[in-house]
DNA sequence: TTGTGTCTGTGAACCGTTTCACTTTCGTCC
DNA sequence: GGACGAAAGTGAAACGGTTCACAGACACAA
């Protein structure tokens, strides 16, 4: 069996030949844009690993406000907590287009674990790499404003969706719900960097001129 | 072997089979009060496992604020993630008083993750109840204002560190930096609710007179 | 071509939180 | 018992971000 994608940092996944002997167990299913996979509370039964599509994770208050905590990707995989351990589900999963996956169910989950070490052993990186996803994301929240979150996240969601050529195919609405902040402040900061020459706007997108200018601005002191 | 001491939420420890197998393979170590024991960044090698003492994980931005984002105290254990995917601390930790603690390296780790399944499947369960954990405060933080972060915490910190019983021995301080927020912030807060019966301050503690009452506060609508 | 809706741009008022600058209370160590 | 340091309490001013209220730009469908 192959390595895991990558072997710490927050973007692990499993490997393919883990990836192939899980799909050769799952249930594919396919979901319409806008529909909602599972919801925060709900008894998680099953691990998803995208096929085709996208899906966002996200939780939302009770006032409505949404804080987006990934979008996923095919290969990606996700719904593993509740798989894991059969808890509840800690967020949300919504399918932001036509998109197919693959779901494997939790019992099967959890003897293929205990039968297979070095499966097992991934599951443990990918969850120790979700961890330090969630750890920076807590840090960020906790400590940085807004500029700083907003030019670290940038940089993070160039290196996850386009593999680090700078363009960026978010709105400026998703990428302060990714933030926790609000559309107006994201587009405030990004006039004020449109005019520094770091990123380039457009409709639906933002375009990094500077990744060290992005990187400089979350090392300086608030 | 015994069950972990929980199977799901933030709470998770290893079961006390799991942990006296790792102590037999562990090297002691003690800590003064205030010594740092491995800092942001640091290669991790090893998981630490507490048995006497306490010690407080955070991080610290470059202004020098101090995000609190546990306090260990025996049988925690803690350092996890690096000793199980081998990348850097993501956070640091220093002993709050003189602690004593077992040391199991990382490679011995592995081995025994390799060859013990069962106790690969409670490492797995660990870090499923850390990402619940983390996950939490993620939402906190970013959709919750202090109001309610801090009833949500306040909550949180009486299970863990009080059994439930009403009795939270921190200073203001102490909890505004699990907060992310200031002592004064936290302070008003306290004043209010002291008037309304919900709490009683002490120097250096907390006692909820109304868990209902805290409960409540974090489910308003903001 | 003219809608129609979504995304972007922008300024003013507002508000939660921090910062600052104290005073007071409490414990404990000479 | 008085002195000192740490924790708590409090109000005023400043600040970062949000909220609100629009106006303009672009995409796509009728």
């Amino acid at each position: 069996m192959d390595h895991p994608t990558s072997t710490s940092g927050p973007l692990t996944n499993l490997s393919a030949g883990c990836v192939s002997r899980l799909k050769s167990i799952a249930q594919t299913r396919t979901l319409e844009a806008g529909e909602t996979l599972f919801v925060q509370g709900d008894m998680g039964k099953s691990l998803f690993i995208l096929d085709q599509g996208s899906v966002e994770i996200s939780t939302v208050n009770l006032a409505g406000k949404k804080l987006t905590l990934n979008i996923m990707r095919p290969p990606d995989a996700f719904g593993e907590i509740a798989a894991l351990d059969g808890g509840v589900r800690t967020a949300t999963a919504v399918a932001l287009e036509a998109t197919r996956l693959f779901q494997v169910d939790r019992v099967d989950i959890s003897r293929i674990v205990l039968d297979h070490p070095d499966i097992a052993h991934e599951f443990i990186l990918v969850l120790c790499g979700r961890l330090r996803w969630t750890s920076q994301q807590v840090e960020d929240l906790g400590l940085q404003d807004i500029e700083r979150r907003l030019a670290h996240r940038l940089l993070i969601l160039d290196e996850k969706f386009s593999g680090g050529n700078g363009r960026i195919d978010l709105s400026q609405s998703e990428i302060a719900d990714f933030l926790g902040a609000t559309r107006e402040s994201v587009n405030k900061t990004f006039t004020a960097w449109t005019d520094q020459g770091i990123i380039r706007v457009a409709r639906g997108s933002v375009h990094i001129q500077s990744h060290q200018a992005l990187e400089d601005i979350g090392m300086n002191v608030p």
